[in-house]
DNA sequence: CGTTAATAGTTAAACGATTTAATAATTAAA
DNA sequence: TTTAATTATTAAATCGTTTAACTATTAACG
């Protein structure tokens, strides 16, 4: 591969890295507004899709420290969005689930997302989207690999 | 368009929104580390390109108030990588300019990050990445349009 | 059984990035 | 010359993050 190609998606994935955060937290406070940031949208995203989880799990998911997901929740939790709940068994875990308030909250979020999406979705065909999407996965996975190889020899 | 590849894209944009700036965090920080944040990267960078720029440029480009350009040009300025001078003819602008000290710092890392991507980019054929660029590309530029439309509506 | 590990989650302190609102200094416009 | 607009900064607040220490609980094992 040439060296231009490669600086060329360093670039680009650079930028990527620096922008995509704030272009979707324009997506999620889009048209309406929500009052909900970028990462909590995605916090209520995952619980919703899993139905449950734990701290833990977001962490392992998110890729970040424990205390970082207990803040979030906390400041979900304020919100009226979310509910803990001990499991009863093992009284170390805590079950996170989105209250009514929490499920409403998000809905709506994401059918915003869906509208404007449908609005510019027609620029882009169907095979452009999907060769896009599969590419972003393939690097994703990728960069994971890599990541936990470089911090394999540190620590 | 299918509404399943419309949700799809969207999904797959959510997470990326997500995830891909902690993504950029580790590939910043790669092997021998730089203690630059991923967004103190990103603007040595744009920095290092333009040659000198202000302030205002920065917080346009970067889609962010003044005064966050103001907080992370003192953070780099105390770390001694970033050289302030006032315009002679209009006294109010300030051009920021790479100290000898950024630039090493910056170019290291580009070394680094060019050294890395050269590891995995055999996984991808060019034509994929060039497709993967261009769809980027086009995808940002509709949002940033989308963007400013509803925002045009409000305030 | 009882002591020692490990695990789940929280708290506290610190930092980085951001916003809004107010301000200082300077230049442009009327 | 007074008023506008522009450039950059400061201050106060919020959010997301890390590291380190801590609590409560469960698991392991001699």
């Amino acid at each position: 591969m040439s060296d231009t190609v490669i600086q060329e998606l360093i670039d680009r994935y650079i930028e990527l890295s620096f922008s995509v955060h704030r272009r979707g937290e324009a997506l999620v406070k889009c048209q309406i507004g929500s009052d909900l940031t970028n990462d909590q949208h995605y916090t209520l995203r995952y619980i919703s899709k899993a139905g449950s989880c734990t701290s833990t799990e977001l962490a392992e998911e998110f890729d970040v420290q424990k205390s970082a997901i207990t803040a979030i929740i906390n400041r979900l939790w304020e919100k009226g969005l979310i509910k803990r709940t001990r499991d009863e068994n093992d009284r170390r875990v805590v079950y996170l689930t989105l209250t009514d308030k929490g499920n409403e909250l998000f809905y709506q979020a994401e059918e915003r997302i869906y509208r404007l999406v449908e609005t510019f979705i027609t620029k882009f065909d169907q095979s452009e989207i999907k060769q896009f999407i599969e590419t972003y996965e393939k690097l994703n996975q990728v960069l994971k690999e890599s990541k936990e190889l470089w911090w394999g020899n540190r620590a």
